[in-house]
DNA sequence: TTAAAAATCAGGATTATCCCGATTTACACG
DNA sequence: CGTGTAAATCGGGATAATCCTGATTTTTAA
């Protein structure tokens, strides 16, 4: 009788999206495929993992650019400590970093924006039976670093900071005072001010103004 | 019999989004009102304008960030061009400089992404029938500079702040620590604080990261 | 298993920030 | 030609952030 939960109740899906009306969007789109129903919503990295863990959905629409949490990091936490849910990405993005972020950190697909929403639906389909889905156009992109890996330059925020500081500089940049950061993210004030201070030196940067600059080249906040 | 054509077919929509899947959104859930149909999509400003030319909807949503020709430009040109046409703005943005940019283009209404579909669907009405409408989150912003009209349009950080303050703002946004400050500007600490705390409450920021960001829009400091 | 890195927190000294002032100058508007 | 408004300058005192010194525990990698 339960053989997989595909078969008796269709694909279960969470977007995750900071813009409500492309929520709606989607989530109208999706409800059209009798075997897909949207099972949650959320508007920032950390209601998705949260609501991950809730619902553990089939697949989690991500996507990247999100208050409070990030799409990488979220999906991070989501293949880490969910690894039966699979995550797009639906990104705006077709910047080698990000693509290359989001497939270090787990996602089972990556489409843009700009795609027909035919392909999210081949995407969806796609990552449940466990295979991988890449948007045709970025496909270019990996494929060129895979033939030539040069551009490995990568002295990115990803490479260079733990997640947990990533997670305090996008909450700095995005003008969250020490206190804050120390409540929403459950730890000390002192917790918070050393994570900052080992940002800094590791960035070798001594001042917030800077700091906010750098997030902003790394994509972890926006203008 | 013909009083107007709303009457007759509905009101007619144009879309003009640089995402594809926005548009596929969109479309769904607009076609999901019997009165309301969707009678092109473009991806850019140069089609938007075409497209209102050719088909001359009741209403277009327009995108502001969009490749070729933003979508500020496009208003302009098709509220000039096509009166009868009424532009609403979906836009990302809660800046009140896009705002004022778009109302003085001439939209009749402005909402952002993150309302929900049913607001899309009441600014549409309002706007058919002649009403202007205002997303309530940036009603305030209007509202606010509507009362106390400092700096009511040309918005920029050249009539907003005053000499000492732009040098000020730069400054910090660069990264110097207020006694840095006040030591190149031959001023006390006290001094550059208030210039601070004016800039502030001026932009209605609070924090250095957000200050920081605003630099860089308004071309003061760059990334 | 062992070492390194990450993640957590604390004390105490130093600064910065915030909110309450104030004074002086300049300039526009009636 | 006052008169008011905005700009520019500075201060006191309370609160908060920062910086430097630790430390412990957990996780990761070699």
């Amino acid at each position: 009788m339960e053989d997989n939960k595909h078969n008796v109740n269709g694909i279960t899906v969470l977007l995750a999206d900071d813009h409500k009306i492309m929520r709606d969007g989607l989530h109208t789109l999706l409800e059209t495929q009798d075997d897909i129903s949207v099972v949650a919503e959320t508007e920032d990295g950390r209601g998705a993992v949260q609501l991950a863990g809730k619902y553990k959905p089939d697949v989690v629409i991500m996507d990247i650019a999100m208050p409070k949490l990030n799409g990488i990091e979220a999906t991070s936490q989501i293949t880490r400590d969910y690894p039966d849910v699979k995550v797009i990405s639906l990104s705006m993005h077709s910047d080698k970093r990000f693509i290359a972020e989001m497939l270090k950190a787990g996602v089972s697909g990556y489409l843009l924006k700009d795609c027909a929403f035919e392909e999210l639906i081949t995407a969806i389909r796609s990552v449940v039976s466990g295979k991988f889905y890449l948007s045709p156009c970025i496909a270019g992109v990996v494929v060129e670093d895979f033939v030539s890996p040069k551009a490995k330059d990568g002295e990115t925020v990803f490479s260079v900071l733990s997640s947990r500081e990533r997670e305090v500089l996008q909450l700095l940049s995005e003008g969250k005072r020490t206190k804050e950061i120390a409540t929403q993210l459950h730890l000390s004030v002192k917790t918070v001010e050393t994570h900052r201070m080992k940002i800094m030196s590791k960035l070798n940067i001594n001042n917030l103004a800077e700091l906010t600059k750098y997030a902003i080249r790394e994509g972890l906040t926006s203008l």
